[in-house]
DNA sequence: TCCATTTCTTGTCAAGATGACGATAAGTAC
DNA sequence: GTACTTATCGTCATCTTGACAAGAAATGGA
């Protein structure tokens, strides 16, 4: 009995449900999203983002973090949120999938991307996939998840999960100039994010990491809106 | 062959689709959301959200589409926008299913809910759902739906998705009022959503549906986001 | 008719936030 | 030491907000 057979006789047709990530990270000032080389058909030799299967009894999003783990080498300490849903009738010519997309940040430290997949995957440049050609609808999957992250980081400290557990005011903010693509002026940036209370929290130690005047190093704090937000 | 012996034999185990939907409106300055009470198992008996499964070869937007319009009587002119799907393995007791919650947004006109289904359908006061059990994992699919209308109609014009097509300030002023929960002042209120540009086009007339001084009449205007946001 | 009441609309003013940009601080490289 | 870098603080005009006064324009009742 096929997929397609099975699904006549029923009230509740079958379907596939896949985890796709969307998984950007910084590096060298640069906004990239992990992307895998299918080796098989459909689409096979494109670039995808990188997912699969929900497995039989496994949460959604167990599912995703298990991806993200599987691609990034990493297993924790990763922000994860779902970003939406895809569910057109023809977006797998296999068979009738529903993909649940889930956008994740990762610091830079996410050198090692071992795939366990035989895949081939690789950090591009966002401002690269212009020029790529994307399987199934991960382009505009790759969208909607580079609009919500570009949102987010306004109202919410979500910009501090592509840094390292502490960081600089010029680190935060090279993340917003990556992430919105323009440069901010990095006086008023300070004032901003320093004097809005509970959004960092000192740790007393300084870096001279990026050369110049030592900085004060912050970790992330506790508040989880930003009122007024960050303009872009 | 059942369902989950099918499940053991195949990479990608099938699972049903369902959506839901959130349909919130505004009757007597009161924000009510769409129920329904169930008419078999499992839950029967209880309140909650309508939805139904996803068809054969059928797109999810229209699915929901679909039900919204079963549900409302309403097929056209409703504001609809994906929530977050929802995948416990355990959400279902009859069978693994993943469901795709949507957030649709009505006028008050919206009164007569014939549904289509035996089941009775009812506007409950968002404040009495408190006191309610609802069936699956609707509380949180409701409340995740409640907390995304508060959030966006800050920095987005989609609080006139609750009015007629022409409305006041006032009008829309009690639809913040409703979603949110506490009083704006009027003329704090008047100031911003007439001064920013775009955000509201003035018709030419006038209302006295309220009494008082009669009130210039507008429609929703082309701006898509409200930067600065209408502050709670 | 006059008046109280209602809601709408404009305006004022102090406090807070933003954008543009000057100036100083405190490191590193030579 | 000098040049260069980045960090941090400060100034100031402009914009936005929150609190609230006051008038405009309808209705209903004495």
């Amino acid at each position: 009995m096929t997929i397609s057979t099975y699904a006549q006789n029923v009230s509740h047709p079958p379907f596939a449900v896949t985890v796709d990530l969307v998984v950007l990270t910084i590096r060298e000032s640069e906004l990239c999203v992990l992307l895998v080389q299918r080796g098989e058909e459909p689409f096979s030799g494109q670039w995808a983002l990188p997912g699969g299967f929900v497995l039989v009894d496994e949460d959604i999003e167990a599912a995703a973090y298990r991806e993200l783990a599987e691609e990034t080498g990493v297993s924790e300490g990763l922000h994860l949120e779902q970003l939406a849903s895809y569910g057109a009738p023809d977006r797998d010519p296999r068979m009738r999938t529903v993909s649940v997309a889930w956008l994740a940040l990762a610091p830079e430290l996410a050198e090692p991307v071992a795939g366990t997949d035989a895949a081939h995957a690789e950090w591009v440049p966002v401002a690269e996939t212009g020029l790529l050609t994307l399987a199934f609808d991960h382009e505009r999957i790759l969208a909607d998840g580079l609009e919500r992250a570009r949102a987010k980081i306004e109202y919410s400290p979500l910009a501090a999960a592509f840094c390292p557990t502490e960081f600089t005011v010029g680190q935060l903010r090279k993340v917003y100039e990556a992430v919105w693509g323009h440069s901010l002026d990095p006086r008023n940036f300070h004032r901003k994010v320093t004097r809005t209370e509970g959004f960092l929290s000192e740790t007393g130690g300084t870096s001279t990491i990026d050369g110049g005047r030592p900085a004060k190093l912050y970790r992330a704090g506790t508040r989880a809106m930003l009122n007024p937000p960050i303009r872009r």
